[in-house]
DNA sequence: CAATCTTTGTAATATTTGATACGGACCCGG
DNA sequence: CCGGGTCCGTATCAAATATTACAAAGATTG
């Protein structure tokens, strides 16, 4: 993963052996110069029909780049693309690098969050935050909230939001002692919501997994790589959690938390005004006895 | 070549039909869409592992798609990618904003969020987050963080970072009936960390400028109306917190607060590693104990 | 609780595809 | 004009791969 930008790119290695390579050879390298990495993406045939060459030749051509195969080679291709895609950020080093020195910190942070929250948003079905919406506005499910230790305060987020929609919502984070106890309550039809990023904590998982062998549905937010939680989850989110800081990011998680909340909210909005007011009434009357 | 663009992506496809995919499907769908299209791009068998369903259920995938194959599939994914490989940006910076008019409700969550973001680093004096750093990591200040109903998330997802910094940090937030005890314990020079968004919340206030008023230093946490409890703040964060939901967003408040953490961690990483090597030592010590 | 329909993996099949052996074409020095 | 060498495409083969058929497992409905 790594590694493959601290090795001289594919690229370079091409324009490097590009003078021992035979006339018809060049033709094949530069049309995938040209086009790179796409015509070396198909079957060997498309790559020979668009150089117009053979397909020997094109065989030949892979071999003397010293790959032991097209498939290995084509895996290395896939491997380098991936790590171009995955960081839009840091392409081509054309770029104006300089003005990026002097930026604050705060400043790069906040790019690369956002562009964590672009990425996230549009690789969701906005079907499946649907669903989810759904499954949290069935008032005789009762919701139940796991995050780990990091992931708690996004438990804890949701809960404090839901809770002004609805009543039986449980923010169960942390306790762990308490949590048989809550899988005897847990009905079949209840809902768990289960919050798990790398690196996914066991217990939490191991949790989600009875839940789920009891017939809760579960609801997971976890990271592209998935929380092994997502095997018993019914309906997964996941977001990207990277940086160059240490700690990886809540953020684009909680723009899908919220996105969810005021999903929710907007569609009970009668509902949740008359809960709010009711909850100002009795606050008042709390307080009301003086001293 | 050019209908590539004009087309829904397949991406957007994807998610459109989600809904009517099965189960196990979705699972197929959903590695595709975290690892975009590198999971497409070898062969079947390799994209069904990494989904871990079987072979035939991704063919029964691309068919539902309306492919006529995987090949099928496939050439489309990469003229697809050619696409997005040839423009430069696919970027939310400058791009073109006229297709965002069907961008679902998720889109728009999401780049109002961002714009907050934005907004709100570039309003942020650099000097100022490094100023609350230095205060955070001076050791021999306890840190009490405090939060209101919604924004008490926000200092636990706080408290739990700097917990790996350092010692001394309480959360406080919630258990109000414990607060004349923290302000007894509380020294000159300790350090009051609040969040406080509208609508603020008396109590917080309250305690806000009971610390002050016994020397405590404050670093409030608030939107640009500024809670009250700015007058007796020594630092004061201002984050964008509007949407056009029925909720604020608590996003932009989250980035400053990550980007304090990162800056605080990565100045005392050393002292972070060891403490977190100690702490997973006394984790095993606590849980060898069997049953 | 049985019957039916869906869904999903296993295994067999058919097709594609990568790989290779071979012969013709071209280039050069003799 | 001839022989050795390199280079490249055609044809062939073998392996990998997509596809299909089928049966088991599960969910759903009456």
């Amino acid at each position: 993963m790594t590694d493959a930008s601290a090795r001289p790119t594919l690229v370079e290695h091409i324009t490097a052996a590009f003078e021992r390579l035979t006339a018809t050879e060049k033709r094949a390298a530069r049309v995938l110069l040209d086009n790179y990495p796409m015509a070396a993406l198909g079957t060997v045939a498309n790559f020979a029909g668009e150089a117009g060459v053979s397909a020997p030749t094109i065989l030949r051509l892979v071999d003397k780049l010293g790959f032991r195969g097209y498939a290995e080679f084509q895996a290395h291709l896939r491997e380098e693309l991936e790590a171009r895609l995955q960081s839009p950020l840091e392409r081509s080093g054309g770029g104006p690098r300089d003005r990026e020195s002097d930026a604050s910190f705060l400043h790069r942070y906040a790019e690369q969050v956002c562009d964590n929250v672009m990425h996230t948003v549009r690789r969701v079905p906005a079907t499946e935050i649907e669903a989810i919406g759904s499954l949290l506005m069935d008032e005789r499910r009762r919701v139940y909230l796991l995050g780990g230790r990091f992931s708690g305060a996004l438990a804890r987020q949701f809960q404090s939001h839901l809770h002004a929609v609805r009543g039986g919502i449980l923010d169960i984070s942390g306790q762990s002692h308490a949590w048989p106890e809550h899988l005897l309550d847990l009905r079949r039809r209840d809902v768990l919501v289960v919050f798990d990023f790398r690196r996914y904590q066991k217990d939490v998982i191991g949790f989600a997994e009875d839940a789920a062998s009891r017939g809760a549905t579960v609801v997971l937010f976890t990271d592209p790589w998935r929380s092994p939680a997502a095997k018993v989850a019914s309906h997964v989110l996941s977001a990207r959690i990277d940086t160059h800081s240490r700690w990886d990011s809540a953020v684009a998680p909680l723009v899908l938390v919220e996105a969810v909340t005021a999903l929710v909210t907007d569609q009970r909005w009668a509902r949740v005004q008359s809960r709010m007011k009711d909850l100002e009434t009795l606050q008042t009357q709390l307080h009301r006895h003086p001293e």
